[in-house]
DNA sequence: CTGTTAGCGCTTTCAT
DNA sequence: ATGAAAGCGCTAACAG
């Protein structure tokens, strides 16, 4: 309170400290960045450490990036983020990019966002040197190959060998079935995703996978695709009770796509007189927040999305440091399948 | 596919530019500046014109901004992010600062998150030249005084005169409370959130002026307060059923602070077995896309969270380039009631 | 009116 | 072992 503060207090410069070191600002940009083939007075390497303390200094990152060539920056493509998935995703990669030096410019690849341009722009006005994809279905704006810099799939497959980190949802899906079927259920329906997208294939893998290993049977009647949206899963399962009628057993447990889907049928079963889990189990295979919010609250499989941005973002920054693509590195495991009230033992017959 | 594809193209600069057209690299500049004092011969403009457009020429921003000693970026503080209303705040704020030529870095202020610095060192090592603050109660490092930089508090109040944008969360819960009146419902409780916290002061305040203007009396009994978590609700809503059981007229509509909050309410009530919303209206004072997934869909006043991302950017960037803080502007109005199936008529007594 | 020059802050030869 | 100087790409004085 005492002093004076200037408006915008211009930041110092390697040439300040260098004038009140006496010596060139070549001799502290190597102190500064330790280099290690210097052979310098300690006592004027400790004089510069300390003024650059004192003095508050902090590299312009502008005018090294300037001169490096470099922009020290990469792009995360995101699509709409109502997705909780994606704000952690998010989160992760912030966090590697920033300790490791980078920031993280993000675009949404939104569909209904009329000019892409302005993401274009993003990534072209601020030179990201590697970007993070999370969509594929995306306009070519976005297409890493335009730019011929280095990316990284995130939890995407185009069926190619793009580098690319991914979450087990083979392992977790068919651990969720287990889960299920260590509850007694024989007779388990599986609203799914689209199964277009490699996600909604690799869970339907996970799904029969974890069926066999039950020693269950796969009925194709049990399994009926929508998309992602709730009342899409209503209809769904609308379908699914129907066909039980029709004199098919009906299905003690089913596995929902992700939280949404989860909520359409439980709505489904709600109105159709159904309780849960008394009489029938759901669980989603893809928890978010909103698991928490349903009525029962639902059991649902959690993955490591953070950790997943973290190992993205790490992959991504290795590519651009050592040039090479590095070993394709395994599925995240699932963080364990997070139990709440939607499911029960299975009704005895 | 016939031309060579040079693994990193090095970008066209203005000298490529200048050399071509056999002018100056200042003359290129001015003319791609536009600068209206400038005079030159159309024909050596359009010449130069052509050539940017055909060496895809896009100025370099680290340079421009080294020279300038601006950064053209902004930052913007969010607490933890699963509030959807943030993530469309972001998109607005996003596409403001894009379109005038700036860029957005993101910080996110977690409270658990141990290293702050990380994001202080965001902020600082990029210089933002202002702050989109959507968080208060934050760690000293995100102050924007301690930088003495322009910022402006979104959707946040101190008491001061601090630059903001606000959503008119007041006639938004009044309204609903109009909305429920003209429904019938003469009893209305009320779920509220902290009410330390502004948005929550100023939503009871909306819902008594709402009560008022529908000719009802407020009854302290019918609002209780609780955080924006699920359980809470739970136990918020359960002592407001006991207590209308100890006598009292039971509400016939019930207003939520957010989805969560009705999720809870959602939840006692079925436990009770009232029936909603048939026996009970339930009605969430903020919207999200969570809403839809309950049980019913909840009716919820829906806000324009984008438009205030974008009215905070603008305030913001005014404020930088003018260097001075515009007119306290006006809370954005509510986008209305969307209606769900969570609210019905008053049930005849 | 347009070109030449200087300089933003940094790193990196190249000399000494 | 350190310092001087050049240059990254751009804009803004200053000349001509």
């Amino acid at each position: 309170m005492s002093r004076d503060q200037h408006p915008a207090p211009r930041r110092a410069t390697l040439a300040d400290i260098a004038r009140r070191a006496g010596v060139a600002t070549s001799t502290v940009s190597r102190i500064l960045l330790d280099e290690k083939t210097l052979n310098i007075r300690p006592e004027t390497r400790q004089r510069v450490l300390d003024l650059a303390r004192e003095l508050a200094y902090r590299p312009n990152t502008r005018a090294r990036s300037l001169q490096a060539r470099r922009s020290f920056s990469v792009g995360l493509v995101v699509p709409e983020i109502d997705n909780p998935a994606f704000t952690a995703i998010i989160q992760g990669a912030q966090r590697v990019v920033l300790e490791r030096g980078y920031s993280l410019l993000i675009a949404y690849a939104d569909k209904d966002f009329p000019d892409q341009d302005l993401y274009a722009r993003l990534v072209e006005d601020n030179q990201v040197e590697g970007l993070l994809v999370t969509t594929i279905q995306t306009a070519p704006v976005f297409d890493p190959v335009r730019w011929s810099i280095p990316y990284v799939l995130v939890n995407r497959e185009r069926g190619g060998d793009d580098p690319k980190v991914m979450v087990d949802y083979q392992a977790g899906t068919r651990d969720a079935v287990l889960y299920l079927a260590g509850l007694g259920h024989r007779r388990i329906a599986y609203v799914s995703g689209p199964l277009a997208h490699y996600t909604g294939r690799t869970r339907l893998a996970g799904f029969k996978a974890g069926l066999a290993q039950a020693g269950l049977e796969f009925d194709p009647a049990l399994v009926v695709e929508c998309d992602y949206g709730r009342m899409q899963a209503e209809s769904a399962m609308t379908g699914l009770l129907q066909a039980a009628q029709a004199g098919w057993p009906i299905p003690t447990a089913v596995c929902a796509a992700n939280v949404a889907v989860s909520a359409g049928i439980l709505a489904t079963l709600g109105r159709a007189g159904i309780a849960v889990p008394r009489q029938m189990s759901v669980l989603a295979l893809l928890d978010t927040f909103v698991a928490d919010m349903l009525t029962p609250p639902v059991t649902a499989v959690s993955y490591p999305f953070i950790d997943l941005g973290r190992a993205a973002a790490s992959h991504l920054l290795d590519m651009i440091e050592q040039g090479v693509q590095p070993a394709q590195s395994r599925p995240l495991p699932h963080n364990g399948i997070t139990v709440r009230a939607s499911c029960g033992p299975a009704p005895s017959v």
